[in-house]
DNA sequence: GAATCTTTTGCATACCTATGCAATTATCTG
DNA sequence: CAGATAATTGCATAGGTATGCAAAAGATTC
């Protein structure tokens, strides 16, 4: 039951602790036959050593601390296991936190800080600037994955929402469409603001107006915008949703309805989720680069780490438009199924 | 830059460090006065007790390993919310580790042994009987989640899966059907093998031979698999698929092949995710008791940590039956989407 | 074989908190 | 006010690892 300690390994053997603990780090300075001797027993004993200790006398934890809101959205699981398996790879650890709503980030942080985690990404969620701060006070990097603070404070990588509303807007009007729309997600995220604000804009430079239908980023809200639209005198033919979910509810929607999607109307979603892609939904969407935004958000996390903080780092990058069926003038473009 | 420490408190305030770690701990032998201008300090400085130090004296790292395999199936990630918020709320910390495959458990387990965990929870994995015994031979308690050991070695918490797939076969045999078929999980898993054996053995008690398709939970498994079930000359028209998405998968393939859902076929899953709501699917399925599975869990692990270990502890829990709209000769139930 | 250099090991301590026990101070009692 | 009890604080150490520096052992050279 008592762990075997790197003490125990000495006492066996008849040698310091210091030797046990350098042989089992590979230190080049102990004879390879004392190495082996001691290897060799640890591997016996089943020794594991106590990562708080080694925490407690090396001042580094190898933790890394993911703060996490939106869990059960499709996006995000991806992301996590891509993290964890990543930061495993390399040797550190993960130690998850979640939060539904936003302002509760806050609280957590403490959490965060007692058990010194060397970094700390926040995914899907923001900062107050005062945390930001006392993050910065204890020396512990963060980044944001797909939010950024308003005062560019802390690190972050984002999706460029903005060009991916652009492209989106740009993308409906080269097609017959009369009447253009938004079904927005939580307002107070960068993510819906950037998606909005740039598709409006390009539409509103074009001369259109565009309606808004609040939602929250879920299929419930996404439906129910969707059925308001519906219901006016002036119902879009053209409707961009603030992400995959909502706009897979306003397709279900629509169907109840009995409008034809990629015919009567336009949906087009963001994220790309797998789900898009379902025989169901073929779902036009822009698709996030997923796997180089997690890329990104680690190399500069573990640089971070690494050397000295280097002040604050932005990084947008660019999502692509996936052509599917479910706006109008497409043609039968990615009909199938994904395979 | 340099975190400031109970030692920190104690200098600046001419008392002992003892006290300062008694009076932040509310400790009642604390004159009230001290403890408050201790906690004001502490509060003024922005101390943060460290928990490795804390778990080095303690023998307790307030940390529970969470393993975790299938994290992007849609299923999971609301599993890995519940249990994070409930078991910070009840403060304890959760390390993540996220696995492919069933056979890098053992791989894992090393690293959560190195960082104390007090216990474990390992959801979809199951663990080989060596490392249930080392576990135990450490005193770390475990759990698994919708997974159990042959052996029953290692307490266990799952839906009733064998429950589920009799309450399935029963249901279909109610109604009008010709031929069954089983769309499989992936083979080495308990959960699909329960779910498979009571189904297909009810059937076969009723006359009947079940056809079966391999797959292995996801999507793209699904529909495949559907397409080699039509193609066949004696192709089922009663489906029971391992898990919802892979049922989803079912339909697609079906719909792409011209076959109605409902109508002309009957399609039934597992799990209950959130998809199997959504109105393109309308999916009927067994729904798993997750909270009360969570709870359990729960509840069997943190009590196998307060008290000594009382051996292992296994609780099957019943689904239920939703009826939706996948089933042949059900009436229209279920066609609204989910509001 | 002494002197020098290299290799290998050990001593001592830091890291930070919690806690048993002893010591000190305050309060009470008659 | 002495003596006893109660309340409060401090001392000392454990917990397990890593590491700077000194010491010891071994190898090399002339």
């Amino acid at each position: 039951m008592a762990r075997v300690t790197s003490v125990d390994l000495a006492q066996e053997l008849g040698i310091s602790q210091s030797t046990v603990s350098r042989a089992l780090s590979n230190d080049v300075r102990i004879a390879t036959k004392t190495r082996e001797k001691v290897q060799h027993l640890a591997l016996k004993l089943g020794y594991t050593p106590n990562a708080m200790a080694r925490s407690l006398s090396t001042q580094q934890s190898r933790l890394i601390g993911i703060v996490m809101s939106e869990m059960t959205s499709p996006f995000y699981p991806f992301v996590l296991e891509k993290l964890t398996s990543k930061l495993h790879a390399l040797g550190w650890r993960v130690l998850l936190f979640s939060t539904d709503a936003e302002h509760e980030v806050d609280d957590l942080l403490p959490l965060v800080l007692e058990y010194q985690c060397d970094g700390l990404l926040i995914a899907s969620a923001s900062l107050s600037s005062h945390m930001a701060e006392t993050l910065s006070r204890h020396g512990t990097p963060v980044v944001l994955f797909n939010r950024y603070a308003a005062d560019a404070s802390s690190s972050a990588v984002c999706c460029d929402n903005r060009g991916g509303g652009r492209m989106v807007a740009e993308y409906l009007l080269k097609r017959p469409h009369r009447c253009y729309a938004y079904i927005a997600g939580r307002e107070n995220t960068s993510t819906n603001r950037d998606r909005e604000s740039s598709y409006t804009s390009r539409l509103e430079e074009a001369g259109y107006t565009v309606q808004r239908e609040t939602g929250n980023f879920t299929y419930e809200a996404g439906f129910a915008a969707m059925q308001r639209l519906l219901a006016r005198s002036d119902a879009p033919d053209a409707i961009f949703c603030a992400n995959d979910i909502t706009a897979i509810g306003a397709i279900d929607a629509a169907r109840e309805a009995g409008v034809k999607v990629g015919t009567d109307i336009s949906i087009v979603g963001f994220d790309d989720i797998p789900m898009a892609a379902w025989g169901a939904y073929n779902l036009t969407t822009i698709r996030q680069p997923v796997e180089t935004m997690i890329d990104s958000s680690l190399q500069i996390l573990l640089e971070a780490i690494e050397n000295a903080p280097l002040g604050s780092n932005l990084r947008f990058i660019p999502g692509s438009l996936i052509e599917r069926g479910s706006v109008k003038g497409q043609g039968q473009k990615g009909k199938r199924a994904k395979g």
